[in-house]
RNA sequence: GCGGGUGUAGCUCAGUUGGUUAGAGCGCGUGGUUGUGGUCCAUGAGGCCGUCGGUUCAAAUCCGAUCACUCGCCCCA
């Protein structure tokens, strides 16, 4: 077909698909409406230092992935590759900071420019929620909580696992750093040339490389775990200790790190294995340096964000099925305004009325199946004139005449 | 960005060692049925064989490039 393609990694998503998208989304407000989150809309661009300063310098996404270009007044902007530091942004420009604890919802597309594969696209779909200025484990144990009951209602409960790290405090992590860059160093002829890479800029995640001779070298490494400062232990215990209390199983996951800088303490993914590659659905941590870096007061702060498209591709297709409309069957084109009068008049009272638009009888009955309607109005001329009209059950066969005041009350059935 | 696989009808796919008019099922249109769907029967439409170039008397078939999808890597949702 080749000559009109959408753009390489861009999809339409058409009615089946779109309602299986909406779906997710959908729930996932319903679940954080629950938590008490509100729903934020923030731009889809920003200007481009609103992601490049608070993603790091260093970052594939910054550096490789993101769609940014100059407008016509010479700004240059950015396609959002994520929402958070747009959320992040919106705190500040908004003064939020006033009116703390903050508790945003968000859903909608990002951009990167990836190699688009089965789960990956260009233009792709989050649903995310930002919990900012809770500086205590509540809040993370919230917050977990809330993927995980938006994994269950969505019906994905059993097919995925929590797995859990904590990057520490600042100090920790410092520490820590210099005690893995120190290990590494040892053995720098049995690392990937991507890690060599990697030692410098962001030796955290040559942990969690997927190179053999790599995770051959990390399996001596030493561990975070073993370098966090006892206040960083305690609060990731209260963590772990809160998601316990709530059933949430986990696995604790020392070489679990986030690609992006501005996290500490929890570290969260929730993983399933039916997704090839892009097994992670769900993935999320705790920022408290963000909003301070970015210029806003000093804000702690916690959330995540999950791939609409994998967690639709992950319920499957049939999922959510169109709703049932009732069709309208004029015997003949000398009904055909009383027929519209009609469908009109039940529309208002709330009723799915599907109009043929043409074709004799046998024509729209066929249609009125194809869609899968629930029940079918026969409009012919003997029966107005009777003050009545048909009312077929396409499942059943069963047809009866119905009085035409009495309609909106028979018709309840089919709702 | 790197490596592998696949592109034939709207969809799922056949297509012999290169051979002249490229097929099937499903779906779609029309009729059998001028006031009654599903089943059935008949019949029809729909293809630059992803695109461009090359080899050959001859290419859906062989070669190259390119685009798209797909699997893995990087990275990530």
């Amino acid at each position: 077909m080749a000559a009109l393609q959408p753009v390489r990694g861009t999809h339409d998503y058409l009615p089946d698909d779109s309602r299986a998208h909406r779906a997710v989304e959908d729930i996932a407000r319903e679940v954080a409406e629950r938590f008490g989150f509100g729903e934020i809309i923030t731009p889809i661009f920003e200007f481009t230092e609103v992601f490049a300063r608070t993603l790091g310098d260093t970052s594939d996404i910054v550096t490789k992935e993101m769609y940014t270009f100059e407008d016509r007044s010479g700004d240059r902007l950015t396609l959002r590759p994520e929402n958070t530091a747009g959320v992040a942004r919106a705190f500040i420009s908004g003064g939020l900071a006033q009116s703390v604890p903050v508790k945003l919802f968000y859903r909608g597309p990002m951009f990167r420019h990836e190699r688009p594969q089965k789960g990956r696209l260009r233009q792709f779909h989050q649903v995310g929620v930002e919990l900012l200025g809770v500086e205590g484990p509540l809040g993370d144990v919230d917050v977990i909580s809330l993927g995980y009951q938006l994994l269950d209602a969505l019906g994905l409960g059993g097919r995925s696992i929590l797995h859990l790290n904590s990057l520490g405090d600042p100090e920790s992590r410092q520490v820590y750093r210099e005690a893995l860059v120190a290990y590494l160093s040892g053995h720098k002829e049995r690392l990937s040339e991507d890690s060599l890479n990697r030692m410098e800029r962001n030796p955290l995640r040559i942990l969690d490389s997927k190179d053999e001779g790599d995770r051959e070298v990390v399996a001596d490494a030493p561990l975070l775990s073993d370098h966090l400062n006892a206040a960083s232990r305690a609060f990731l215990e209260r963590v772990t200790g809160g998601l316990t209390d709530l059933g949430i199983a986990f696995e604790y996951d020392p070489k679990l790190v986030r690609g992006l800088d501005y996290y500490c303490h929890t570290a969260f993914e929730f993983v399933t294995t039916d997704l090839g590659s892009q097994g992670t659905i769900l993935a999320g941590g705790r920022y408290d340096g963000l909003v301070k870096q970015m210029g806003g007061p000093p804000t702690p702060g916690i959330g995540w964000a999950a791939g609409v498209e994998r967690l639709a591709m992950l319920r499957g297709e049939g999922t959510v099925t169109a709703p049932r409309p009732i069709a309208m069957v004029p015997t003949g084109a000398d009904v055909e305004s009383e027929t519209i009068t009609l469908a009109d008049r039940l529309r208002r009272a709330g009723f799915i009325l599907d109009l043929g638009y043409s074709g004799n009888m046998g024509k729209r009955m066929k249609r009125a199946n194809k869609i899968n309607a629930r029940a079918a109005i026969i409009v012919g001329g003997d029966e107005l004139a009777q003050g009545t009209v048909g009312v077929r059950d396409l499942d059943s066969g069963d047809q009866e005449t119905v009085a035409l005041s009495a309609l909106e009350a028979f018709l309840a059935r089919f709702r």
